[in-house]
DNA sequence: CAGTGGTCTAGACCACGTC
DNA sequence: ACGTGGTCTAGACCACTGC
């Protein structure tokens, strides 16, 4: 026997089969026109209206009532990066990282000026393998204040992020970010074994804690790397930031 | 007077501090101790824990109960990717379009397939210039069924998107997609006036209509066209639906 | 077994928008 | 004045996990 299945997923898909199905083409079913129809209360029909709303297929308004979405704020769409550990684990390769600097430096006028400090900055080469196949190359900048010690960690076996967030208690909260596409320059060309100018991906990333710069970083990585997603578009991300006002 | 905010509020404060401050590290307290100490029902109570599943900040467990999230299931990062138009707003360029192909074709094996359809499929091929320069090329593929009419439409003008949204009445819930670095091939490489092997992003998009494949998309596109974004890491895209609440 | 979260009810009051 | 969504109550039954 399949249980049954809640009450408010059978509602939603009335909703959704009928906002397809186009017989919904702009004002929806209000919540007591739904409980009444389906002789159940308010506030189960409500979900299935609430629900709609956060997957963003519905808007609704206080005193005039639930709409279809018909220019969903959607973007067209994104591109995660996700986390270099994981990604090695989907298509199951062995990521290996080799540190090719790691020392404290004066830092270049930019980065000082992304960093917004006037000390020392931590400098950290890396490079990344799949399989023992060089895939990127990083170069990053940390600031000296909490993060001089992350020279003392073992940084070929763990993340940098995870140390930052669970060691140093860091919660990177803000990310600005680039990314383009390049040839390869002949230095990097040489650590991946390839020639110069075969594609890739260049990122220059700036990491955040509560407003205060901890870490910028610039990967280049080879092309064929594809970044894949499936999604459902949604709210404009630039309305984030709202919910997370942890004040 | 402000208004009394919510009492869900009021619990999610209580219950975020409590976490910031370490005072709740695992286990958090239940729904019934909640509705007890705020003197509100469980169904208040509930909310509370409820958002604060669907922010990520929380987990919860049918018979277990509700703990912190130890491990954010933060993305590292996010490439939004702008309406072609947007984007040329933006930099304060003008975005033309010139159509190099209208048409209906026998598909390809593979585009069939993407396109769930033995059917014909309307064929375009679209090069876009940001001040006359050529800046991405494009080869489009529509169903026919609702779409064989977008041959008439002025294609020049108007968004392909807003003429399926809009016009047609298709919104477009689902995409899926895949972004590499590339090289420009020759024939690509003419079109834009450069030389073979210049670095380019090459996009492959999938559009559904409520799980209905409606268009599929390459683009290429200049590689210095960069893509920028600042945002707040949030849950793993993979969780969506439930993670956006109302303005 | 007692406690948890998941669902659901049948009411209620409010602020708001439309007429 | 009426209908809408937003909030809230005080109960209820269930499936599930832990002991």
């Amino acid at each position: 026997m399949t249980p049954r299945p809640p009450k408010y997923e059978t509602i939603k898909q009335f909703l959704v089969h009928g906002i397809s199905s186009k017989t919904f083409t702009d004002a929806m079913p209000s919540e007591n026109q739904l409980a009444e129809t389906f002789g159940v209360s308010r506030m189960t029909a409500r979900r299935a209206l609430d629900e709609l709303e956060r997957e963003g297929t519905v808007e609704r308004f206080p005193g005039r009532g639930t709409f279809v979405r018909k220019t969903p704020h959607y973007t067209r769409g994104f591109f995660r990066v996700r986390p270099f550990r994981k990604w090695a684990e989907d298509i199951n390769v062995t990521l290996t990282t080799r540190v090719l600097e790691a020392g404290l430096i004066e830092p270049p006028h930019e980065i000082a000026k992304k960093l917004q400090t006037e000390d020392h900055v931590v400098v950290l080469r890396i490079l990344n393998c799949f399989d023992d196949k060089p895939v990127r190359y990083a170069v990053r900048y940390l600031v000296a204040d909490p993060c001089a010690r992350i020279l003392e960690e073992n940084l070929e076996q763990e993340s940098i992020h995870d140390i930052l967030i669970n060691r140093y208690r860091l919660p990177l909260t803000k990310i600005s970010q680039s990314m383009t596409a390049v040839g390869l320059t002949s230095p990097i060309a040489r650590l991946f074994n390839i020639e110069p100018g075969y594609p890739a991906f260049y990122f220059q990333r700036l990491i955040f804690s509560y407003d205060r710069p901890i870490t910028y970083v610039e990967y280049t990585m080879r092309g064929e790397m594809a970044f894949d997603d499936t999604f459902t578009p949604q709210l404009d991300p630039a309305d984030f930031g709202a919910l997370f006002s942890h004040s």
